[in-house]
DNA sequence: CTATACTATAGACAATGATCGATGGATGGA
DNA sequence: TCCATCCATCGATCATTGTCTATAGTATAG
Protein backbone atom coordinates (compact mmCIF):
# COMPACT_ATOMS: atom_id res chain seq x y z
CA UNK A 1 0.00 0.00 0.00
CA UNK A 2 1.50 2.98 -0.79
CA UNK A 3 1.58 6.90 0.44
CA UNK A 4 -0.66 7.51 -2.77
CA UNK A 5 -3.69 6.19 -1.39
CA UNK A 6 -5.44 9.10 0.70
CA UNK A 7 -4.58 11.52 -1.78
CA UNK A 8 -5.64 9.73 -4.51
CA UNK A 9 -9.59 9.46 -2.58
CA UNK A 10 -9.32 12.76 -1.90
CA UNK A 11 -9.00 13.74 -5.26
CA UNK A 12 -12.93 12.21 -5.43
CA UNK A 13 -13.84 14.59 -3.00
CA UNK A 14 -15.96 17.50 -4.40
CA UNK A 15 -18.09 14.92 -6.53
CA UNK A 16 -19.48 12.91 -4.11
CA UNK A 17 -19.60 9.36 -6.23
CA UNK A 18 -21.84 7.39 -4.09
CA UNK A 19 -24.60 9.26 -5.95
CA UNK A 20 -24.06 8.30 -9.31
CA UNK A 21 -22.25 5.26 -11.02
CA UNK A 22 -18.67 4.88 -9.22
CA UNK A 23 -16.22 4.31 -11.99
CA UNK A 24 -14.68 0.74 -11.42
CA UNK A 25 -10.90 2.41 -10.24
CA UNK A 26 -12.61 4.91 -8.48
CA UNK A 27 -14.41 2.09 -6.25
CA UNK A 28 -11.16 0.15 -5.92
CA UNK A 29 -9.23 3.39 -4.27
CA UNK A 30 -12.16 4.21 -2.00
CA UNK A 31 -12.91 0.36 -1.29
CA UNK A 32 -8.68 0.20 -0.39
CA UNK A 33 -8.92 2.79 2.32
CA UNK A 34 -12.16 2.11 3.79
CA UNK A 35 -10.43 -1.48 4.19
CA UNK A 36 -7.82 0.34 6.61
CA UNK A 37 -10.56 1.89 8.54
CA UNK A 38 -12.32 -1.58 8.94
CA UNK A 39 -10.40 -3.10 11.55
CA UNK A 40 -10.81 -2.60 15.44
CA UNK A 41 -7.66 -2.35 16.78
CA UNK A 42 -7.16 0.36 13.93
CA UNK A 43 -10.23 2.14 15.53
CA UNK A 44 -9.11 2.20 18.65
CA UNK A 45 -5.48 2.88 17.53
CA UNK A 46 -7.31 6.47 16.23
CA UNK A 47 -9.16 6.94 19.26
CA UNK A 48 -7.12 6.66 21.57
CA UNK A 49 -4.29 8.57 19.07
CA UNK A 50 -6.92 11.78 19.27
CA UNK A 51 -7.59 11.48 22.60
CA UNK A 52 -4.36 11.12 24.21
CA UNK A 53 -2.62 15.07 25.27
CA UNK A 54 -1.93 16.97 22.76
CA UNK A 55 -3.28 14.42 20.44
CA UNK A 56 -0.27 12.77 19.84
CA UNK A 57 1.04 9.33 21.39
CA UNK A 58 4.16 7.17 21.08
CA UNK A 59 4.04 3.72 20.49
CA UNK A 60 4.19 1.66 23.93
CA UNK A 61 1.38 3.98 25.12
CA UNK A 62 -0.69 2.23 22.78
CA UNK A 63 0.08 -1.33 23.60
CA UNK A 64 -1.21 -2.29 26.75
CA UNK A 65 -4.76 -0.62 26.59
CA UNK A 66 -5.37 -2.83 23.38
CA UNK A 67 -4.50 -5.70 24.62
CA UNK A 68 -2.45 -7.12 21.57
CA UNK A 69 1.14 -7.84 21.19
CA UNK A 70 3.81 -4.81 20.21
CA UNK A 71 4.64 -5.79 17.07
CA UNK A 72 0.82 -6.11 16.15
CA UNK A 73 0.13 -2.27 17.41
CA UNK A 74 3.37 -1.66 15.22
CA UNK A 75 1.92 -2.77 12.14
CA UNK A 76 -1.48 -1.54 12.46
CA UNK A 77 0.16 1.59 13.00
CA UNK A 78 2.10 1.53 9.62
CA UNK A 79 -0.73 0.37 8.07
CA UNK A 80 -2.61 3.69 9.26
CA UNK A 81 0.57 5.75 7.88
CA UNK A 82 0.65 4.26 4.43
CA UNK A 83 -2.76 4.78 4.34
CA UNK A 84 -2.80 8.60 5.57
CA UNK A 85 -4.58 8.49 8.14
CA UNK A 86 -1.77 9.27 10.80
CA UNK A 87 1.49 10.91 11.08
CA UNK A 88 4.42 9.94 12.28
CA UNK A 89 7.17 11.82 13.82
CA UNK A 90 10.54 9.88 15.12
CA UNK A 91 11.93 11.52 18.69
CA UNK A 92 14.78 9.88 19.90
CA UNK A 93 13.92 5.92 20.19
CA UNK A 94 9.79 6.70 20.46
CA UNK A 95 7.71 7.51 17.50
CA UNK A 96 4.92 9.68 18.03
CA UNK A 97 1.65 9.51 16.08
CA UNK A 98 -1.25 11.87 15.66
CA UNK A 99 -4.25 12.14 13.38
CA UNK A 100 -4.12 13.26 9.96
CA UNK A 101 -5.92 16.04 9.28
CA UNK A 102 -9.19 15.99 6.96
CA UNK A 103 -8.64 12.34 6.61
CA UNK A 104 -11.63 11.38 8.08
CA UNK A 105 -14.31 14.28 6.52
CA UNK A 106 -12.64 13.05 3.01
CA UNK A 107 -14.29 9.56 3.74
CA UNK A 108 -17.38 11.00 4.95
CA UNK A 109 -18.02 13.11 1.95
CA UNK A 110 -17.78 10.04 -0.54
CA UNK A 111 -19.85 8.41 1.29
CA UNK A 112 -22.75 10.75 2.29
CA UNK A 113 -23.47 12.48 -0.87
CA UNK A 114 -26.43 14.70 1.26
CA UNK A 115 -29.66 14.69 0.01
CA UNK A 116 -30.86 13.97 -3.64
CA UNK B 1 -24.26 -11.63 9.95
CA UNK B 2 -27.08 -10.58 11.41
CA UNK B 3 -29.61 -7.80 10.90
CA UNK B 4 -28.74 -5.74 13.58
CA UNK B 5 -25.72 -4.46 12.31
CA UNK B 6 -26.15 -1.01 11.53
CA UNK B 7 -29.02 -0.67 14.06
CA UNK B 8 -26.46 -1.00 16.73
CA UNK B 9 -24.18 1.22 15.00
CA UNK B 10 -26.45 3.92 14.47
CA UNK B 11 -27.09 3.30 18.37
CA UNK B 12 -23.90 4.73 18.97
CA UNK B 13 -24.45 7.53 16.64
CA UNK B 14 -25.36 10.16 18.68
CA UNK B 15 -21.53 10.75 20.23
CA UNK B 16 -18.72 10.43 17.80
CA UNK B 17 -16.87 7.31 19.30
CA UNK B 18 -13.40 8.60 17.61
CA UNK B 19 -13.16 11.72 19.49
CA UNK B 20 -12.51 9.57 22.57
CA UNK B 21 -11.49 6.08 23.53
CA UNK B 22 -13.35 3.21 21.79
CA UNK B 23 -14.80 0.22 23.64
CA UNK B 24 -13.83 -3.01 22.25
CA UNK B 25 -16.95 -4.01 21.55
CA UNK B 26 -17.76 -0.66 20.07
CA UNK B 27 -15.29 -0.66 17.90
CA UNK B 28 -16.40 -4.71 16.79
CA UNK B 29 -19.48 -3.33 15.65
CA UNK B 30 -17.79 -0.44 13.51
CA UNK B 31 -15.04 -2.29 12.08
CA UNK B 32 -18.03 -4.79 11.51
CA UNK B 33 -20.26 -2.41 9.37
CA UNK B 34 -17.00 -0.70 7.70
CA UNK B 35 -15.88 -3.75 6.53
CA UNK B 36 -19.35 -4.91 4.66
CA UNK B 37 -18.48 -0.60 2.52
CA UNK B 38 -15.05 -1.75 2.11
CA UNK B 39 -15.29 -3.94 -1.17
CA UNK B 40 -15.12 -2.29 -4.62
CA UNK B 41 -17.85 -4.15 -5.89
CA UNK B 42 -20.57 -3.53 -3.16
CA UNK B 43 -19.75 -0.01 -3.53
CA UNK B 44 -20.73 0.15 -7.13
CA UNK B 45 -23.56 -2.07 -6.36
CA UNK B 46 -24.27 1.46 -4.46
CA UNK B 47 -23.83 3.60 -6.69
CA UNK B 48 -26.05 1.58 -9.22
CA UNK B 49 -28.48 1.61 -7.50
CA UNK B 50 -28.81 4.99 -6.15
CA UNK B 51 -28.36 6.16 -9.45
CA UNK B 52 -30.92 3.57 -10.81
CA UNK B 53 -34.58 4.98 -11.91
CA UNK B 54 -37.06 5.41 -8.53
CA UNK B 55 -33.31 4.58 -6.80
CA UNK B 56 -34.05 1.14 -7.15
CA UNK B 57 -32.84 -2.29 -9.34
CA UNK B 58 -33.19 -5.69 -9.98
CA UNK B 59 -30.66 -7.75 -9.15
CA UNK B 60 -30.05 -8.91 -13.01
CA UNK B 61 -29.53 -5.25 -14.26
CA UNK B 62 -26.55 -4.96 -11.88
CA UNK B 63 -24.97 -7.75 -12.97
CA UNK B 64 -24.24 -6.61 -16.51
CA UNK B 65 -22.26 -3.54 -15.41
CA UNK B 66 -19.92 -5.08 -12.63
CA UNK B 67 -18.47 -7.70 -15.04
CA UNK B 68 -18.74 -10.33 -12.37
CA UNK B 69 -21.06 -13.26 -12.29
CA UNK B 70 -24.96 -13.73 -10.94
CA UNK B 71 -23.65 -15.55 -8.04
CA UNK B 72 -21.78 -12.92 -6.76
CA UNK B 73 -23.50 -9.90 -7.40
CA UNK B 74 -26.34 -11.73 -5.14
CA UNK B 75 -23.58 -12.42 -2.49
CA UNK B 76 -22.68 -9.36 -2.18
CA UNK B 77 -26.02 -7.95 -2.33
CA UNK B 78 -27.33 -10.41 0.41
CA UNK B 79 -24.28 -8.96 2.57
CA UNK B 80 -25.17 -5.10 2.20
CA UNK B 81 -28.73 -6.31 3.07
CA UNK B 82 -27.65 -8.08 6.31
CA UNK B 83 -25.75 -5.48 6.86
CA UNK B 84 -29.06 -2.64 6.60
CA UNK B 85 -26.85 -0.46 3.44
CA UNK B 86 -30.02 -1.57 1.57
CA UNK B 87 -33.82 -3.04 1.56
CA UNK B 88 -34.93 -5.95 -0.59
CA UNK B 89 -38.71 -6.56 -1.99
CA UNK B 90 -39.69 -9.36 -3.98
CA UNK B 91 -41.84 -9.31 -6.70
CA UNK B 92 -42.46 -11.94 -8.93
CA UNK B 93 -39.50 -13.38 -10.30
CA UNK B 94 -37.33 -10.46 -9.34
CA UNK B 95 -36.26 -8.99 -6.29
CA UNK B 96 -35.71 -4.95 -6.22
CA UNK B 97 -33.28 -3.28 -4.48
CA UNK B 98 -33.04 0.22 -2.89
CA UNK B 99 -30.66 2.42 -0.22
CA UNK B 100 -31.69 1.81 3.14
CA UNK B 101 -32.09 5.96 4.41
CA UNK B 102 -29.83 6.90 7.15
CA UNK B 103 -26.89 4.37 7.06
CA UNK B 104 -24.46 6.34 5.15
CA UNK B 105 -24.65 9.45 7.45
CA UNK B 106 -24.92 7.35 10.40
CA UNK B 107 -21.33 6.31 9.41
CA UNK B 108 -20.05 9.35 8.90
CA UNK B 109 -21.34 10.87 11.99
CA UNK B 110 -18.87 7.94 14.05
CA UNK B 111 -16.36 8.56 11.54
CA UNK B 112 -16.34 12.31 11.51
CA UNK B 113 -16.37 14.30 15.10
CA UNK B 114 -15.71 17.63 14.02
CA UNK B 115 -13.22 19.99 15.09
CA UNK B 116 -12.25 19.53 19.14
C1' DC C 1 31.43 0.75 25.85
C1' DT C 2 27.86 -2.06 27.46
C1' DA C 3 23.31 -2.73 28.83
C1' DT C 4 18.63 -1.45 28.55
C1' DA C 5 14.54 0.46 26.38
C1' DC C 6 11.64 1.42 22.37
C1' DT C 7 10.22 0.19 17.60
C1' DA C 8 10.02 -1.95 13.40
C1' DT C 9 10.67 -5.99 10.41
C1' DA C 10 10.67 -10.95 9.11
C1' DG C 11 8.59 -15.29 8.83
C1' DA C 12 4.87 -18.46 9.86
C1' DC C 13 0.23 -19.70 10.65
C1' DA C 14 -4.79 -19.62 10.84
C1' DA C 15 -8.97 -17.37 9.68
C1' DT C 16 -11.59 -14.71 6.70
C1' DG C 17 -13.62 -13.59 2.45
C1' DA C 18 -14.24 -12.85 -2.70
C1' DT C 19 -15.06 -15.44 -6.52
C1' DC C 20 -16.72 -19.04 -9.55
C1' DG C 21 -19.46 -23.14 -11.57
C1' DA C 22 -23.19 -26.01 -10.54
C1' DT C 23 -27.58 -26.51 -8.70
C1' DG C 24 -32.10 -25.76 -6.58
C1' DG C 25 -36.40 -23.11 -6.04
C1' DA C 26 -39.87 -20.32 -7.53
C1' DT C 27 -42.52 -17.58 -10.88
C1' DG C 28 -44.57 -16.41 -15.38
C1' DG C 29 -45.55 -17.45 -20.21
C1' DA C 30 -46.92 -20.52 -24.03
C1' DT D 1 -48.33 -28.86 -18.26
C1' DC D 2 -43.80 -27.70 -19.68
C1' DC D 3 -40.21 -24.62 -20.46
C1' DA D 4 -37.71 -20.39 -19.82
C1' DT D 5 -36.32 -16.83 -16.63
C1' DC D 6 -34.77 -14.86 -12.43
C1' DC D 7 -32.59 -15.36 -8.15
C1' DA D 8 -30.31 -17.50 -4.10
C1' DT D 9 -27.54 -21.17 -2.06
C1' DC D 10 -23.84 -24.68 -1.97
C1' DG D 11 -19.20 -26.23 -2.18
C1' DA D 12 -14.59 -25.40 -3.56
C1' DT D 13 -10.58 -22.59 -4.41
C1' DC D 14 -7.37 -18.96 -3.97
C1' DA D 15 -5.74 -14.59 -2.13
C1' DT D 16 -5.65 -11.55 1.70
C1' DT D 17 -4.73 -10.38 6.30
C1' DG D 18 -4.50 -10.21 11.46
C1' DT D 19 -1.82 -12.24 14.83
C1' DC D 20 2.07 -14.14 17.08
C1' DT D 21 7.25 -15.18 18.28
C1' DA D 22 11.78 -14.11 17.26
C1' DT D 23 14.98 -10.83 15.90
C1' DA D 24 17.23 -6.70 14.18
C1' DG D 25 17.92 -1.65 14.38
C1' DT D 26 18.56 2.59 17.09
C1' DA D 27 18.97 5.62 20.85
C1' DT D 28 19.65 6.70 25.80
C1' DA D 29 21.67 5.69 30.42
C1' DG D 30 25.31 4.32 33.45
Amino acid sequence: MRESTMSTVRALCCSPVLSGELPAQDAQELATALKVLADPVRLRLLGLIRSAPDGRAVTRDLVEPLEVSQPTVSHHLGVLFDAGFVERERDGRETWYSIAGDSFSTICQLLDPGED
